[in-house]
DNA sequence: CTAAATGCAAAGCATTTGCAAATAT
DNA sequence: ATATTTGCAAATGCTTTGCATTTAG
């Protein structure tokens, strides 16, 4: 399993954790919460708190900062960027290759870069047809 | 003054928050309340948040989410890019244009993007000579 | 003169910690 | 068998609010 690869042990709290965010994608914690207490009706917010920070400090799990947002999670995968509707707040996975992008900045500001993040704002299909 | 243009009344305590961030470029909270104190030795935290809220509404000042550290502000400027160092937590401004990188996520996303914010993660001239 | 800003104390949330019991390896 | 995780309650920490006083326009 996954989560051992990562030396988390297994729980089922755990298990539902992985299963959650492989389906959404992107939560914060209270959302991670709410849906926890469906299958887990005992299951404590601090639970929660020490499995991300633990996930997150093991790589397994990586966090979103968002503007005008919660801090969002989601599984740890191929570096990638984040596009977010600034009409409805969904968040939307995008590859966009920054190998290029890194070179410039590099040369402008003499730092040596190793990563990036981006974070488009935008609007959203959906939002765009609603109008 | 700069500052009534963005509908904020002028005040000492104003003055010196518009001064220290012209001088130090990024700041937090904290580092803004110490540095606050020199010359207002009754200010109070409450009066720097409700400040930084306003002026975050304003748009006079912008707030900036970089990962693994507080969130920091600076005065609004033209658009540009953030780099920081992962040893030192120095952060510099950098211009780097976005437009064919927005484009390039529209495509992709279909999403209408109007901006992006993108931060660099790497190690600092100085940084690198001390190793 | 009026509306807004300041500073204090108190309130409100979010997150972390300590600890006993339960669980994973 | 041991170390880790869970869940609860309490503690901490960060941010906001209410209010009386002061200040800016």
């Amino acid at each position: 399993m996954l989560l051992q690869q990562y030396n988390l042990k297994v729980t089922p709290q755990r298990l539902e954790i992985v299963k959650i965010l492989q389906e959404k994608g992107h939560l914060n914690i209270d959302e991670l919460y709410t849906l926890l207490q469906k299958k887990f009706p005992t299951l404590s917010l601090a639970t929660i708190y020490k499995n991300i920070n633990k996930m997150c400090e093991n790589f397994f799990v990586s966090e979103v900062k968002v503007p005008n947002q919660k801090n969002v999670y989601e599984l740890t995968k191929k570096e990638h960027s984040h596009i977010v509707c600034s009409q409805c707040g969904t968040i939307l996975d995008v590859d966009i290759d920054t190998l290029e992008l890194n070179h410039k900045a590099q040369e402008v500001s003499h730092y040596k870069i190793d990563r990036s993040s981006i974070i488009f704002n935008g609007i959203c299909p959906q939002c765009l047809k609603n109008k």
